[in-house]
RNA sequence: GCGGGUGUGGUGAAAUUGGCAGACACGAUAGACUUAGGAUCUAUUGCGCAAGCGUGCAGGUUCAAGUCCUGUCACCCGCACCA
């Protein structure tokens, strides 16, 4: 036999599935539908990472196998091209954003092909296409209409180096997202999508969808809702209402003070009546010069200045209270303003105990000369609520009271921030709204759309962080499309997370110019039925893109509230050191290099052989050539093969096992298992010497999602026709299991001899074989048995005294 | 601090959910075939000379624990003065 020439073999197979369009998706098909989708990549230039090849291989086996059961799978794939790495070459080499896209979706394109991925190629979708890009302004258009876009002058996330405005999201942890550099506070007017209106349904709709724990998990706290009260504390000297919110109402006893942040509104409004306003001045600057990381991150000592001059009143005991400034206190929380309850809180107790304030007990069960005691007890010093033991109780008592005296009621807080929605780039879809010096804020006209990017010369930001289109006076001056008079444009593109808000929708119907995707191919194929990726998006494009899909469902675009029935996340691919692959580390490993040197059917079963597939684990090089030298001998068995239509009698209860193991764990995510229970199947196959026909075409059947050129070309060989339109094999749950069994004797639980048994033996046939093998005889001389057990086919143990 | 996860041979990892720990693979050792081998094949490979001992550590439940319970340590990933 020839050796496995895998380059020509896999060009072969390639080229025969992109003539014969194999894998093409067809919308109204009569089969069961199943949407597979993987994160479809940015196309930078430095071409396919590892990590691709794995995020795609696991939906990619799934859908291989799933197209053989008989399904109508659509498994896409396109380009979220957007995004600043394109525009920093454009900047640096001067060649326009357009080519250098072009140019890297071919790159990708080319790779995707060579790993053999059964992509429908004729679904591709670009999001930097004027075609697709026009429905992304249209949803954002909707979204103007409904009043979920608007905009606002704040403090934003603004990275010096890359010269713009980052969401929160962007920008975690105090650096810039794309290069890493510090984050400074700036004010400025930017576009933000409503999406704190969503949050309800966002946290709902978890409850309908199934996602990984974990992904569930960080969702969640991304949106953070907490629930508890909002109390309205009066000032003694003005009469102003002083709002908070607390998660703890039941407390409302304990409060011996408050603070608010240092940039409250009040302290503006009533400066001339504040005796220190001096030193609050002083302490506000400070807090402005340090960054958000620095105000948040920084475990420090709790700072603030009294307020001298106004003096809160509690409104259930009409006691007087201080009013503090401090940092540890955000404007960008709850109301910018807290009770303080020293005595069952951790901050407030450090902040009551430097600037020498009481400390009130409320509930029993701590020592509060020592530290705040936030756990549960009976309610004391709290005249209604005194006697009370059950913190729910207490909440809801104090919530009646709260709201007869009118002074607070229920409330809801959301840590989730409303979405900044914009960026001073070029290469981005443009906002297309107008500024009427007449009529305010006008849609570009849907009829107008797509609203294009100029051509432009210099894609250098501007210096106040103004995008290069503010340059373009043909881009900038329009006319209103509401008075006909003079305006300029918007100049801020959408942010990279814009295309990727709805590209699955896209793929329904990826051709159709006068809807975003018609109607029926949104009800035949939505929603996703299985969504894979990596959990770096879970809390952005997820909830970014679940937002947008909820919102189309309110408006009747779509058919289903939640866009992705499943969600799976893999793990990274480490580099062969145990560390993140890195340029700066030297530890990458290119696909490419791979497949040029064992081909893509070896890459494709190692990364899905390395290791559990959502976990995380390093590259092997050696590892690789043990699943180059396992499809070497599945080649090999060519030579092996004999006539036969059945499994041979000593072979039917492992077939059947192996189908049954390799069909489960398929879908179950647990491809290295899989991959394992072939191996050994082979390994039994050569320990016999040769394999049949029927054998052989149940193994190459099992491994085609895997390795899907070696396998079409031994089915060619051998068999004739093409093995993915094939069946997938099946299995017969009784004939998996052997005639006999093989089990355990144990003895005071120390295994000592093994037995063969028939598999149906009953408890006392085993028992009695068990006890005539001479080693167990030997053991039990002289001594009384008290306890015998027997699990089936598994194993006899014999508790033993004396 | 809070939430989630992990801890098993020299290495990557399995373990039907309480039932023979280490499947499968890598690596290593020895041998075979070879002019040669970073190819292929065969054998061995958790530790220990043994009785035995072994799933981060210490206890517990059980005839039986990697798996369940209590405590504890280490590492990784989220979130983080969230009121």
């Amino acid at each position: 036999m020839e050796r496995y020439d895998f380059a020509a073999i896999e060009q072969k197979w390639q080229d025969y599935w992109e003539e014969h369009e194999s894998f093409k998706a067809q919308t109204g098909s009569k089969k069961k539908k199943f949407y597979a989708l993987v994160e479809f990549p940015y196309p930078s230039g430095h071409g396919m990472h590892v990590g691709h090849i794995k995020a795609y291989s696991g939906l990619e086996v799934i859908s291989r196998k799933r197209r053989m059961e008989g399904y109508n799978v659509l498994f896409p794939i396109g380009f979220d091209a957007y995004g600043l790495p394109t525009e920093n070459t454009a900047i640096k080499d001067g060649i326009h954003p357009r080519i250098v896209t072009d140019r890297n979706i071919e790159k990708f394109t080319n790779q995707l092909k060579k790993a053999g991925f059964s992509f429908d190629w004729s679904r591709v979708i670009d999001t930097t296409d004027e075609k697709y890009y026009k429905w992304t302004q249209w949803i954002f258009l909707k979204m103007f209409e409904k009043g979920l876009v608007f905009r606002d002058r704040t403090l934003v996330n603004y990275c010096p180096s890359c010269k713009v405005v980052l969401s929160n999201e962007d920008s975690q942890g105090g650096k810039c997202d794309v290069c890493h550099s510090d984050i400074v506070q700036k004010s400025k007017e930017v576009w933000y999508l409503r999406i704190t209106e969503y949050a309800d349904k966002l946290l709902d709709g978890l409850n309908t969808v199934d996602y990984l724990p974990n992904v569930r998990v960080q969702q969640e706290n991304w949106i953070g809702r907490s629930t508890g009260a909002f109390v309205n504390f009066k000032v003694k000297e003005n009469g102003e209402t002083l709002r908070i919110y607390t998660t703890r109402p039941d407390t409302l006893y304990g409060v011996t003070f408050m603070v608010i942040a240092p940039e409250h509104p009040i302290i503006e409004k009533y400066r001339d009546s504040i005796a220190n306003i001096a030193a609050l001045d002083e302490y506000k600057a400070e807090c402005a010069k340090k960054s958000e990381f620095e105000r948040t991150q920084l475990v420090k000592d709790k700072t603030g200045v009294k307020i001298e001059g106004l003096t809160a009143v509690n409104p259930i005991t009409g006691k007087e209270i201080p009013i503090y400034i401090s940092d540890y206190v955000m404007m960008g929380y709850g109301t910018g303003a807290i009770m303080a309850v020293p005595a069952h809180d951790t901050r407030d107790y450090e902040f009551a105990k430097k600037f020498g304030i009481d400390i009130i007990e409320v509930i029993k069960g701590g020592d509060i000369s020592k530290e705040a005691y936030t756990g549960d007890g009976e309610m004391v010093n709290s005249d209604v609520l005194n006697g009370i033991t059950n913190k729910k109780d207490a909440i809801a008592k104090m919530l009646t009271v709260l709201e007869e005296k009118g002074c607070g009621e229920k409330g809801v807080q959301y840590k989730m921030k409303d979405w900044a929605f914009n960026r001073q780039r070029y290469w981005g879809e443009p906002i297309p709204i107008v500024h009427c010096p007449k009529c305010g804020m006008v849609p570009v006209p849907y009829e107008e759309l797509p609203l294009k990017l100029p051509p432009v010369e210099n894609f250098e930001p501007g210096q106040d962080g103004e995008s290069p289109l503010a340059k373009i006076e043909s881009f900038v001056n329009c006319k209103c499309p509401k008075c006909g008079g003079d305006a300029r444009r918007e100049t801020d593109t959408m942010p990279q997370w814009a295309g990727s808000s709805w590209y699955f929708l896209r793929y329904c119907d990826p051709h159709n110019d006068t809807a975003l995707a018609s109607k029926e191919a949104l009800e035949y194929w939505m929603p996703v039925d299985w969504y894979n990726g990596g959990m770096e998006h879970v809390t952005r494009h997820m909830i970014y893109s679940r937002f947008w899909h909820h919102f189309l469902y309110d408006i009747g675009e779509v058919n289903t509230p939640e866009p992705y029935a499943k969600r799976t996340a893999q793990g990274l691919i480490l580099g062969p050191d145990g560390e993140k692959m890195s340029k700066s580390r030297g530890n990458v490993v290119d696909p490419n290099d791979v497949i040029r040197m064992y081909g893509a059917d070896v890459l494709r079963v190692y990364v899905l052989f390395m290791g559990d597939y959502e976990q995380a684990a390093p590259w092997s090089d050696s590892s690789v050539k043990g699943c180059k030298r396992f499809l070497d001998r599945v080649w090999a068995l060519q030579e092996k093969l004999t006539d036969g239509d059945e499994y041979r009698p000593d072979m039917v209860s492992v077939m059947h096992k192996t189908v049954k193991k390799v069909t489960e764990d398929i879908e179950a995510m647990k491809f290295n298992t899989a991959i394992a229970a072939m191996m050994s199947l082979i390994n039994i196959i050569y320990d016999k010497g040769s394999v049949n026909k029927a054998e052989y075409k149940t193994l190459i059947t099992l491994l085609n999602p895997f390795a899907p050129h070696m396998t079409e070309e031994i089915y060619h060989n051998n068999y004739g026709g093409i093995l993915s339109e094939q069946k997938w094999a099946e299995y017969d749950e009784s004939l998996c299991v052997d005639s006999t069994v093989e089990i355990a004797v144990q003895i005071n639980g120390k295994v000592r001899a093994k037995v063969n048994i028939p598999a149906d033996a009953d408890s006392e046939t085993a028992i009695a074989a068990a006890k005539a093998v001479p080693d167990v005889q030997a053991q039990l001389a002289g001594k009384t048995i008290v306890k015998e057990i027997y699990v089936k086919g598994r194993i006899v143990t014999l508790a033993v005294k004396g």
